[in-house]
DNA sequence: CAGTGGTCTAGACCACGCT
DNA sequence: GCGTGGTCTAGACCACTGT
């Protein structure tokens, strides 16, 4: 009998010594990812725990991230998923090949090393007056009309990550850049802002983390116990806010963001 | 009587319509940051569920990172903390410093625009032959001599971050930057490299997030339902990386990173 | 069908914070 | 002392996945 290891009497309540013990050899690699770790039924055996017991260990390590839960199958050691880098260096590429009559890739097929057909997008624009928040990204009066573009990015892999960019609406009315139809636009915003003849010298991001809202969690197919990344992103010319995308949203668990700074 | 708003005989779980009901009073300012939200035992009159339902809907809204539990007192929304803005400009602002006979200020209390004496720094210094992940970032043979430091940031506002610092030992053993009484070092890692002659060009920073381990829970404080961000930084001469930050883990609920990525 | 996780109840006892 | 959340049990029934 191994349930030796857990005391009832201990300070540290049982749930966690079990949580304890499922961790240490979850991250020993007893069980390595993809692997399923023991049924609730085998624990209440092998810890001398009850079920609801052995489900508050299970809910704990779920929270942190490190199983994920399949009804009707088992719990499972958190797969690892392809991580795709993002690069602030992404938006110097796509200026380079503005004009130079190459294939179209925008950053996000790019930052894949995906062809253009193996993405999809999904994309709504709406017209409205500038919030609190926009009218200082794009340094307009609160109210000013802006064009709302909210995208979903999908790979073969599945969704990847949610945006909305907005555009002041007097520097595109009227013009193909506003005709969702025209999405994915070859070579991304840098070259659709070009069109314009509105050449972007500098990109500001904002990173954060949080956890995600249900909605997003559903959209994006996020497996509880892992947060998303939100970027907000303001694109320049000169000293004047071009476009603004307030809320990037991608899961944590398959991406990586890479800046330089260059201080020479 | 207010629980004809859940409905037993629905298909979503019973848990989840009254954390749905409570996500919707929390967004929507009926509870503000700070604000208590029923107890349990409201919830069992007010909804009429158990109290394990109503604990699991609880459940819910921590993992969302949305309410915060203390025991023997009550549950309340989540207070909004302090943001500290970390920016990647701030190398700039301590190159440009170097050698100028200002007070002394890192990187670290320039961020927080504190003052000196309100920051404490735990920490260790060991030596490491260098791991995989430190060999390549370093460019050096794995198992080559490494100076690791480990550093915990605190404020008044409390602990802030942890870090992991690494030199190649060749760099900077024999020299005072390998005592660790002489940290906090006026002008930071930048500065500590000048002394030994060398002047940094380049800092690259990747991000990720997750959720954080137990022990992060701990020792930074962090509530659950917050995630961490960590940045793997390098910091090179010329093309020869000089330092190499592993893993600096901040929590998600005061920081956010900046970053400017000029095109012209 | 058997085995898995998901939902829910009723109840007991404990630990903590406040008054 | 009283109200709060924290831990734990035993048991029932449901929903999903596999054979």
């Amino acid at each position: 009998m191994a349930r030796v290891i857990i005391d009832p009497r201990s300070d540290r309540p049982v749930y966690k010594q079990v949580a304890d013990d499922l961790r240490r050899r979850i991250t020993s690699g007893e069980f390595a990812p993809g692997d399923s770790i023991p049924s609730e039924k085998e624990m209440e055996g092998y810890y001398g725990v009850g079920r609801t017991t052995a489900r508050q260990s299970v809910a704990l390590l779920r929270a942190e991230g490190l199983v994920i839960t399949e009804h009707g199958r088992g719990t499972y050691v958190r797969p690892r998923l392809p991580v795709r880098r993002l690069s602030g260096e992404r938006y110097r590429a796509d200026r380079d090949q503005i004009g130079d009559g190459q294939p179209p890739a925008t950053s996000f097929t790019k930052d894949q090393g995906i062809g253009w057909s193996e993405y999809r997008l999904d994309r709504t624009f709406t017209e409205i007056p500038a919030t609190p928040e926009l009218a200082e990204l794009l340094a307009v009066p609160e109210g000013t009309p802006i064009l709302e573009r909210r995208f979903t990015f999908h790979t073969v892999d599945g969704p990847q990550q949610m945006s909305t960019s907005c555009y002041p609406l007097e520097l595109v009315a009227g013009t193909p850049v506003a005709d969702p139809a025209n999405e994915p636009w070859p070579g991304g915003n840098l070259a659709q802002l070009a069109t314009l003849g509105i050449t972007v010298t500098k990109v500001t991001e904002r990173v954060r983390a949080r956890m995600p809202m249900p909605d997003e969690m559903a959209a994006l197919d996020i497996p509880a116990g892992v947060p998303v990344i939100t970027v907000t992103r303001v694109m320049l010319a000169g000293e004047r806010p071009v476009e603004a995308a307030v809320d990037i949203v991608i899961p944590a668990d398959r991406v990586e963001l890479n800046y330089t700074i260059d201080l020479d």
